[in-house]
DNA sequence: TATAATAGCGTACACGTGTACGCTTAAATT
DNA sequence: AATTTAAGCGTACACGTGTACGCTATTATA
């Protein structure tokens, strides 16, 4: 079992994979992608497609399986730059943007099949972003002694905040136009973030009072 | 010129639209529905869809405007509501929130559509929510007399935070979870609402000093 | 009243789709 | 060395798609 045959399996595996990421596009999501297109661009038959997957779907979770993998990518980078000082937000949405930069179609996969076709498809995506709020929530509750019901409420929005502006990212070319969307992000983020640290002292003084 | 014509015409055109409109579900896209299908439901032919609309790309563009016709009311509707008195945030949310729950087929087009396959069907999409947001900033502006780069910065948060809320509100069938997250919709608001304000007095302070 | 315009239909076509089936060829197993 | 396994291909099929074309029936115009 020397593993050749294996290997060149998994080596094609990821020629449909890449293929399929590199349709995405503007203009293209991954649910008008068609099996045949996806075979083609990776330079198969249409019929040897079933050798790695059943369907499309199936190639689909497999590719939010990446996009999830890129997102703990995004926070272990993040922490990284993080530790060695700086303010938190810009740190964490420069890394976003810079990520959407250079992930593009990644994060387009996220996006747009967020409320996209497929049940399973749309549960995994939600799943995958759920996750990523959730760290956040832990490491704003700890970071910033937050109450935890507003931690996860900071977190969330700051979430929906931080993906929409990713979102809208996407459809930009020019740089300064990034910059300054990321400004603004930054800007919007501090308001939450100061809205939660208030309704969080807030809910510490009324606790501390009643006892 | 009776216009018995017409009028028979106008008649059918609607049949199509609302045909489109109902057969958008949480697994079905506009951009998925075929004009076969659509025609099917309206009872026509294939072929006399083309006495309405050249293109399903045209009939689409008819479903954004009506999508911004309702957003429009519903900004009537909440303004209305706010001048007999309560807090402004939670009566928009609620406002918001109902009008999902009565048309929610016209929001998931805005929802999903808005990153969605077609260029020209993004950018109307896009529009109807910048108007809206527009709106808003003027509103916030006036009402709490804010700085006007702030002003948009916070409605640009805001209208990102209840759309996106709603979107989730639409994959929602248990009424105590939707009343859930309008809770914590409003709460969220409120936080970037806080932090607006403190923004806009430290820069109205910081002018007045260098004057 | 005679003529023109037009909403809606049926037929027909070329095309792209998913996928069943059997074959080949090379690796893995015996 | 003989046999089994399986990746990849080509062919073939039924199906759904958009839409061109000509016809009919009814309303609008002259």
């Amino acid at each position: 079992m020397s593993g050749v045959r294996a290997q060149q399996k998994e080596k094609t595996r990821r020629l449909l994979v890449e293929a399929a990421l590199n349709q995405l596009s503007a203009e293209r999501s991954f649910s008008s992608l068609s099996l045949r297109e996806v075979a083609k661009e990776a330079g198969l038959a249409p019929t040897s497609f079933y050798r790695h997957f059943t369907d499309m779907n199936e190639l689909g979770l497999t590719l939010v399986d990446e996009a999830g993998l890129t997102l703990r990518q995004l926070m272990r980078q993040a922490r990284q730059r993080i530790a060695k000082g700086g303010s938190v937000i810009q740190i964490s949405v420069e890394t976003f943007m810079e990520l959407i930069e250079s992930n593009g179609n990644v994060f387009r996969l996220l996006l747009r099949e967020r409320s996209g076709t497929s049940s399973a498809f749309r549960a995994a995506v939600i799943r995958e972003i759920r996750y990523f709020t959730m760290e956040l929530c832990d490491y704003l509750q700890q970071a910033n002694d937050l109450d935890s019901e507003v931690a996860y409420m900071q977190a969330n929005a700051a979430v929906t905040i931080v993906f929409s502006a990713g979102s809208d990212a996407l459809d930009m070319e020019d740089s300064a136009e990034r910059q300054q969307l990321s400004k603004q992000t930054i800007q919007q983020l501090r308001f939450i973030a100061r809205g939660a640290a208030e309704l969080s002292d807030r809910r510490k003084l009324s606790r501390r009072s009643r006892k």
